[in-house]
DNA sequence: CGACTAGTTGAGGCCAGTCAATGTTGGTGG
DNA sequence: CCACCAACATTGACTGGCCTCAACTAGTCG
């Protein structure tokens, strides 16, 4: 709530729409794709698999920081991040940004569109990114023949409520170090999920946006992450973390 | 965290299945209730709602403090509230429990399961209420060949989703006050979609339970609420509350 | 009546927010 | 290549909002 920028939104973010890409032809993009196990066509078979990669549209790129969709933008798709990572954040009408989400490969975001119509939350890619695109009518016409899809979408959606469930419990019952070490161990858990190292990882969001997304102040943030590495749980600089102990993590978190 | 009582889970829940009875048959029940347009058959056809009623099971009745799911309790069904109001929270290992939802008639509880297959939280009435059993399973099944089902169902998910990240925003960026201004405001909402008085109503949920919901401690939700009578914004007895400057709780709100 | 639950109010302490100064990193243009 | 600048990050000092602990009241139930 600075007053110093009245002119600008709030950061240098690119403009989506225009820029916005296709990559290269859909064909066989699904079983190609390193997170078809985790994403919306897990557990579909051959045929079925084809008929959905006939649904999906083309691949988009996306620039470190461009906005994939914006609050009130009208709903048509849900996006399967295939590469990089966005967070979404829902906005109040003084302007405060609160990050809801922190999103890698192999999630899908903009589930909160279809109930209203309208994007109730923004994206941004964190990084150089690629999303593909879900066209949701279509999405939903035919998951009414292929029983598989219908429950994984399903399943998506109930996944992510409990997702928030869980976030708002961390929110509401826990303090600043209880919230942040298990935000290092649920993304620790994600990226090991996708073969990735569970130990030492990249966080492609500020201090500031960690803050936002856990209710903290970016100065407690980064206070935190020193009094973590004094303690010996995790090594960390700037954005590279490498945790050492994890029981110890845990036992900070709960 | 009181260690006042090991045995005991927290409170004195009546236990559910057991005492769990239907209430009557099962014919005409959606047509006939008053939630009709708020709930999963609303925008059905006749033939089709005669095909939700048929798979909807008899309507049950619970007690106050009774348990209508327990975290971890098998999913398989949703509940739709007929009658009275519930409460669903999320248990952290520590015994530890976080108020998620308070919801009232023409709501549908339950949503979190259908991804684990499982419930992620519990289910408790806060007073004697009435609700609506609906097998997934069969619901799904029937959504294949009844699109507007299908969409119903994706935006009661959808609906859940954006309502949590709303309760997000609040317990992450605003201070004490605005959190019970907004869940004022909130309930007061709820209640006037439902044609009840949108200024004056009965709190159902203990200080204590406020407090879990939005993240403090009942002592706080108490003083809160003495300030705000002080303030002339409304009036409180006990869980009776009227609303008396709801432009003022705006305010205080964001 | 005693036991228990729910709610109110007060006193004091601590965690995290705020304000501020300084260090570090990364991108851009000369 | 380096200088420069903006964004990002770290650390300290101070403050205040909320939690904790505690005492007391009111209502309910057996």
């Amino acid at each position: 709530m600075k007053n110093t920028m009245p002119s600008k939104p709030s950061v240098r973010y690119i403009r989506g729409d225009a820029s916005v890409v296709p990559m290269r032809a859909p064909q066989f993009q699904c079983r190609a794709c390193s997170c078809r196990h985790l994403c919306a066509p897990r557990g579909l078979n051959g045929e079925e698999i084809r008929q959905f990669e006939a649904v999906v549209g083309s691949p988009l790129h996306l620039a470190k920081h461009q906005v994939l969709y914006r609050a009130g933008d009208l709903f048509h798709a849900l996006y399967a991040i295939r590469v990089g990572s966005l967070k979404t954040s829902v906005l109040a009408e003084d302007g405060r940004e609160q990050v809801a989400g922190n999103h890698i490969m192999g999630e899908i975001i903009g589930l909160d569109g279809i109930a209203a119509e309208a994007h109730g939350c923004q994206a941004v890619a964190l990084e150089e990114s690629e999303v593909c695109v879900l066209p949701f009518a279509a999405l939903e016409t035919l998951a009414r023949s292929v029983p598989a899809l219908q429950h994984n979408l399903y399943q998506l959606l109930s996944r992510e409520v409990g997702r928030d469930h869980n976030l708002m419990l961390q929110l509401g019952s826990t303090r600043a170090e209880g919230r942040l070490a298990d935000f290092l161990l649920n993304l620790s858990e994600r990226y090991r999920q996708r073969g990735y190292s569970a130990n030492e990882f990249v966080l492609r969001m500020t201090r500031e946006e960690i803050g936002s997304h856990l209710g903290l102040t970016l100065e407690t943030v980064s206070r935190l992450f020193s009094r973590f590495q004094a303690a010996g749980v995790l090594q960390v600089q700037g954005r590279d973390v490498k945790l050492l102990d994890l029981q110890a993590l845990k036992d900070l978190a709960g």
